[in-house]
DNA sequence: CACCAACTTCAATTCTTCTGAAATTGATAA
DNA sequence: TTATCAATTTCAGAAGAATTGAAGTTGGTG
């Protein structure tokens, strides 16, 4: 059977004018690349150069040299991008995440994921949690970047950080001039605006709170516009608010409990393509990081 | 380095979904599969199946099943390209003849050659033995048919046959009722008409018949319409005037010396393509029965 | 015509790949 | 969960292919 690497020899023999020249340029010896030439011209069925001094080729040698060369290439090619492809430099990537995580981490962290593979394409979708599981369990999307939901069907949960609640209202609003964390006993009073975040708070005495509220508003920028608007209060993960609304305050909550733990939602059972992975492999240790310094500092 | 072998082994595996059967179709034991197997994943530097029954591939898979198919189809493509150019079944051919073998052998010798050649392209040019060998020096033509000439320049010359020269007159003419060859002394009182392939005729005494001539005409076709009017006679080769023309009689001449040799011209020092040289081949076994039934019969 | 350099040939060696047996793994059924 | 079974992997030795260095040819050149 004729082996590309015999092609190979041949190509360097033919370009090189000479067996000697091309033997160094394969790391050969001058009797091993003359093997292998005969080699070749018995499979292929004639002969390849005009004279045993290799420096002119018959037509057969042409042909062989021009196609031996593409051969080559394309093979060279198609290994290189074999190699990139399973070392996470090209192929793409779907992420879908929640929009706190997706406005206020995902910037920095895509932007440093990607200066080192350039050739990657990203599609990023920003969801809620529910519809992230979604997105991820049918396949649509490589990663999910959601708040916990019980594990099970297709998708796994992995732990990125956590979030506490905190409260939002009018700056000029009583509370604001309170010197310690709101208690859910300040808020008996208070007209709460509902958002599909806070429904998550297990508190007992949120949730009675919670059950007067009227409204319930699931854009984020409406949310805040009504809060601005003096419209009532409502009850947010840190992350949400992180950058601050003009006009609005953001208040410690007492209750320490009231957090949401954010991480990766990823399918099960099957293994993630290797820019996934790598995506993966890097939210896990830098997404922590960033945003305990965002938070916590 | 990765080989194309261990790409046909992955793609068989991938085919067909497990390494036992796999395997089988190449010829190799399951353990010289899963080995091969395991270099191609190291070289490539990831995982190419889901577990280790091969039954599903990884994104990096599905990607080496598409490269490595095309990678293989290309190459086997290539191959055989190769092989049939080195086998003459494909390539191509110019041949450059004088008309009385481009009218009279040629055509079913190339039928026969072509035969078993369907995709071989030829070209044939008609033209006189002076041009015949130019165009085989300049390598336009890869193998003339020609009457002998010196030998040298860049060209040499293999005879292929023999042709006699008869004269050529109105089939009312005197010279037909004799009841033998036709001497020169026959022709001394004759209007001759010259042409290319007489003036190559060295007995003296028809030198001096020829010198007398008047008219010279190079195409045969009008050469013949000329002696049907009765303008004059005039010396041909046999095979020129095969098939015999209405109106005109061919006479053999006493002097068997006046013939000339036909013959192939190639290039010296230039090996010929696979094609040429099979076609020399066959030429050189098949011209010469060809014309001997033709003429001799 | 002798010389020289390039190439080829040959037998021994080295490197690679393959095999068969045994161990391991993962799915399926008890 | 454990037992079972077939597929796969691992391993060491065997077989096969490629490579080497030395000796032998060949063809071109002064």
């Amino acid at each position: 059977m004729i082996k590309l690497e015999a092609l190979r020899v041949f190509v360097t023999v033919a370009e090189s004018g000479n067996i000697k020249d091309a033997a160094d340029a394969v790391g050969r010896t001058a009797s091993a690349v003359s093997m292998t030439l005969k080699q070749l011209e018995e499979e292929i069925g004639g002969p390849l150069f005009q004279t045993d001094r290799k420096n002119s080729l018959t037509a057969l040698g042409n042909l062989m040299l021009d196609l031996g060369r593409e051969q080559i290439r394309s093979f060279d090619k198609s290994v290189s991008i074999m190699r990139a492809f399973a070392h996470s430099r090209i192929g793409s990537l779907s992420i879908a995440s929640v929009p706190s995580v997706a406005t206020n981490v995902l910037p920095p962290i895509l932007q440093r994921f990607l200066e080192t593979r350039p050739q990657v394409q990203v599609e990023l979708f920003d969801i809620d949690t529910a519809q992230v599981r979604r997105m991820v369990e049918s396949g649509v999307a490589d990663i999910g970047i959601a708040g916990e939901s019980r594990t099970g069907g297709g998708v796994e949960f992995t732990p990125l950080f956590s979030d506490r609640f905190k409260l939002l209202c009018k700056d000029d609003h009583d509370l604001c001039r309170l010197d310690r964390p709101v208690e859910w006993s300040d808020l008996k009073a208070a007209t709460l605006i509902r958002n599909g975040a806070s429904d998550r708070i297990e508190a007992e005495d949120y949730k009675q709170i919670s059950a007067r509220s009227l409204i319930t508003v699931y854009n984020v920028t409406s949310l805040v516009a009504m809060v601005k608007t003096g419209l009532g209060l409502t009850i947010l993960p840190s992350l949400t608010m992180y950058g601050a609304y003009e006009g609005v305050a953001a208040l410690d909550l007492g209750d320490t409990t009231a957090s949401r733990q954010v991480g990766l939602v990823e399918r099960r059972d099957v293994p993630p393509s290797p820019v996934a992975a790598a995506f993966r492999a890097f939210a896990l240790k830098e997404i922590p990081v960033l945003v305990s310094e965002q938070l916590g500092g």
